[in-house]
DNA sequence: CGTTATATTCGATTAAATCGAACCACAAAA
DNA sequence: TTTTGTGGTTCGATTTAATCGAATATAACG
């Protein structure tokens, strides 16, 4: 009978294209995975992978058989989690994705409450963008992810705990200090900073002043801490999110900032996760957390 | 790691409620049985089966826990079928289950065929009514079906066949034997006997006449040879496919016959199939052989 | 109050998975 | 061409896990 543990060899050498490699990875020795490996293909009736001493290559066939083995693999990850719907809430392990616009201004607001609410719990945060979180849910490699919508989840589910406008923010020299409110149409495009490609708070930024998609707007920069600090040099201004402003703008006099007079709301930040993921109760339960934190900080704000 | 051999044995203990009964099922012992569940409860968390020495129930949390259990195994038997994908086609074992208002006219026509040409395929038959089959295409105890459409086949793929009017058979008395048509509205309802409820024939031929559900047309009788027996006795008239006119009016001179003329067709064949079922290739195979079978033969009945 | 039926425990046994050393095949380097 | 190194495979030994059977516990039944 063909077992879970060759089908999680089988994945792995799939990963590494390297028996050496992947044996290290499942913690045993390379002639076991080459054992087990030969016994499944056996069995199947299929050789998954074309393989010599120089290189491990994948049939078109064991592309199929790969495929099927990452379903099965999902499923049972999900049964070994189904306990924790019974466990006490959020304890264990969760593994977190977060997208770097959202990362480093929601986590200092929810972590301190969490630690004290949750103290089981055991949070494995992993940054990376939009696109790159959804993927990670999808292969199981994380639990949930918190991104920014709109944006396109393919089939996962999503659970907006915040929604939230961006403000524009220029050097002092540029603005009257009591402008409260900026039309787009106001805004100079030529000085106009984002981030760079990929992350969705520049999509979200053009989306709300209705700006097309234009290399010009586009800065090779990675997070808003560094594009602010371009604006306080005067080369330029950008747009921030609500969750922030605190941050960003805390003691630096050299800033002024306006709210975006744009349709409302310019994002919403949700989390995402596959359907069959057994800790739904732990999402809205963070939710609560969350949704709760980013009230109280953000209405004294 | 909870193992694949866990899940079977749970599923086992879940089907018949009873440790022994299970065990015997799985050929193993009691004991091993007995280990291997609490070994899986214990790393789920989660207490599957509450037992005694008298009987054993589901919990809630084990009918959770047991859903998942059978989608993986639904997963696990197609992954060991993969092979057969590129093995020689309609070779090895294949369950086919049958509905008995086409079983004893089709099989007699396609099985010397197959035998011929595909010398190496098992096939293992199984007769059911409709909504049988299907539970049991979709719980992976049979590979596909042979059933009549319209019928609703939840989510399984269809492959249909053939498609087919129906007779109506009275005693030669009743009819004048050039009479070739008959509508609906000639056929004198009180005489008409079909079979009993659940089999599908009934009605689609209720459906083609355009009859509401009605008790008294319902007898309690299981297979069309036995209602045409009842037809030669005079006790009235039936509607038959067109596949089991030869076999059932063979040498019989007491019966007529007259095409029904409703519109056409009155029904449909066709194999269903689980989508993920990866002997799709040999469906499509099989309804090459069926339907050129069925066109040769019944061109010339 | 024994008898029966049934799940579980535990030590012994059997089977399976795993390892490490030797092996082989191949390519790049000498 | 020989040498060397890399990396997958084979094989016997060993460790680990699964399985069994006998004994045990428990509750229903007559």
């Amino acid at each position: 009978m063909i077992t879970f543990k060759q089908i999680q060899y089988a994945l792995a050498v799939a990963k590494t294209l390297h028996f050496k490699h992947a044996a290290d990875a499942c913690f045993i020795s390379p002639s076991t995975l080459s054992m087990a490996i030969a016994d499944m293909e056996e069995q199947l009736g299929i050789k998954v992978f074309e393989r010599n001493n120089k290189q491990v290559i994948v049939t078109p066939l064991g592309q199929m058989v790969l495929a099927k083995a990452r379903d099965i693999k999902l499923q049972m990850d999900d049964f070994s989690k189904l306990g924790h719907v019974q466990a006490a809430p959020l304890s264990g392990p969760i593994a977190l994705g977060i997208i770097p616009t959202v990362s480093p201004y929601l986590l200092p607001l929810v972590l301190p409450k969490l630690k004290l609410s949750y103290p089981n719990l055991r949070l494995r945060i992993t940054e990376g963008q939009s696109s790159a979180l959804i993927d990670q849910v999808q292969q199981g490699e994380i639990d949930m992810a918190i991104l920014a919508l709109p944006f396109e989840v393919g089939g996962l589910l999503s659970f907006k705990f915040w929604q939230e406008d961006f403000y524009y923010i220029t050097h002092a020299d540029n603005m009257s200090a009591d402008k409260r409110e900026i039309d787009a149409a106001e805004l100079v495009q030529s000085e106009l900073m984002l981030l760079e490609d990929g992350h969705c708070l520049k999509d979200h930024a053009m989306a709300a002043c209705k700006l097309a998609s234009n290399a010009q707007y586009t800065m090779k920069v990675s997070s808003l801490s560094t594009l602010i600090q371009l604006v306080a040099g005067n080369m330029g201004s950008t747009l921030v999110p609500h969750m922030a402003l605190g941050q960003l703008l805390n003691s630096n006099p050299l800033l002024a900032k306006a709210h975006l007079n744009q349709p409302s709301p310019h994002r919403e930040i949700a989390f995402i996760a596959r359907p069959n993921y057994s800790g739904v109760a732990n999402i809205e339960r963070l939710v609560e957390v969350f949704s709760s934190a980013l009230k109280r900080t953000m209405s004294t704000a």
